[in-house]
DNA sequence: ACAGTTTTTGTCATACCGACTATATCTGTG
DNA sequence: CACAGATATAGTCGGTATGACAAAAACTGT
């Protein structure tokens, strides 16, 4: 067997393949019915005009959360919200420029007034997703795709889903979230009475929406409740 | 905005924190109805005599899932089974000694005959997980406890579980592993109508088990189906 | 007033689930 | 060889969840 084997402890520190690990944000939001994700123009080679996700260096006293939700603070002023790590990309050739593993997480958020533009970069946006899959730098469209993978599977079983809503938000609106991010219809009807049988799911308010532009009955308005996991789960159709 | 803001950009290859990478590997299988994992003993400080996932650096010239395939093959001569990446950890003081980042992957594998007493290792065995949580080396409980948590959730939704039996196994098999995953016990006539109603999940043999000692009618032999994702899931009692 | 829209409640047949019973088929023992 | 004990497998039954659909409620705009 190689000296390999015995690598935590008989070597000298600093006898190691040195990498650079960075944390990425997968940052999803919804516009109009359309699922977006935050990206940032690049001002340099390589990619130079292509987009990607914000993220950078862990710093070496922080932790991999830590380097995550300051990275997201400084790129678009966000803070407070989840981030969960979802996987890590290491393959030698994903930049051009050195060996880097990418520990990428993903957080969601509701349509966002204007805090975006409070910060300084003007190539800063949200672009909807299926405007951008196939066209973003470094491994980048792998990552958004395990990303929104990863989302697909998480609505079924805890209530992320509820994260593209506002504090106070109706089932139709919840709704719309899943059906976009599944791509599918769903009944609305059905919809309401499976949310709604969740214990601790959705809790209701005394208020309603004010009706949309074009009609229809104004809606209760829910706040998240504290539930945690989903029983039964919220399933997509066939 | 910091100059952090544009890593991908403007700066010089080498002029970043170095961190070192390694990939571990969690390799559970089942033993006499117990959850087990497996584990090497440390020869040298830190941690000295306490257990440890095999694992080890990544190479510069491989990714992250051919490190901790190396890994694997190299200390326990595993290879050919199905790795799956569930978490990354990087906090500060993780190792004493320096910077380190591990990416952690989960395996399962039937009880092994002995190909694990075939490597030169003698210090590497299975151990119940219940017998060790909390006294492993570095993060380790923290992985640990993460990957049984995992475990219990991706057993749900995927055909994972079989991984712990045999080529051709009995659903008495699979209905104990699922026992031991989540420690209940489950009805053995439901549960057979579960997974049975199952659309390719067990493929029948036209073989059947010989009966264990103490008696019973023998049970048939299934293989593992085609199936990715299990519809609907099997949920685990209140 | 009325059409159109959306929310919300209700109906109904079917599928699924947990608890339980019954039957099949082995081992081991006297 | 009969019978107890063990395990596998099938079936029953009531309660619950589900999908398709109908209907009523409550708004907007003309």
């Amino acid at each position: 067997m190689t000296d390999e084997k015995d690598f935590l402890s008989g070597y000298d520190p600093g006898d190691f393949p040195a990498f650079a690990v960075t944390a990425d944000v997968v940052l999803l939001t919804m516009r109009a019915g359309r699922l977006c994700v935050l990206l940032i123009e690049r001002g340099g080679p390589p990619f130079k005009g292509m987009w990607a996700f914000p993220g950078g260096f862990v710093k070496l006293d922080e932790n991999l959360d830590q380097a995550a939700s300051r990275e997201l603070q400084e790129e678009t002023g966000i803070s407070g919200i989840d981030l969960t790590q979802f996987a890590s990309y290491g393959d030698p050739d994903r930049d051009p420029r050195m060996r880097v593993v990418t520990v990428s997480y993903l957080a969601v958020v509701p349509d966002l007034p204007s805090p975006q533009a409070s910060t300084d970069a003007a190539k800063a946006r949200f672009w909807p997703v299926d405007d951008v899959e196939g066209t973003l730098a470094f491994d980048h469209d792998r990552i958004l795709g395990d990303a929104l993978s990863h989302l697909r599977t998480v609505v079924e079983y805890s209530p992320l889903a509820a994260s593209f809503c506002e504090r106070e938000f109706t089932v139709a609106d919840l709704r719309r979230v899943y059906e976009s991010i599944w791509g599918v219809d769903l009944d609305p009807s059905n919809f309401q009475r499976k949310v709604l049988g969740i214990d601790d799911f959705l809790v209701p308010t005394d208020r309603q929406s004010s009706s949309s532009a074009g009609g229809g009955r104004p809606a209760r308005l829910y706040r998240l409740g504290k539930v945690s996991e989903l029983r039964p789960p919220i399933l997509p159709p066939d």
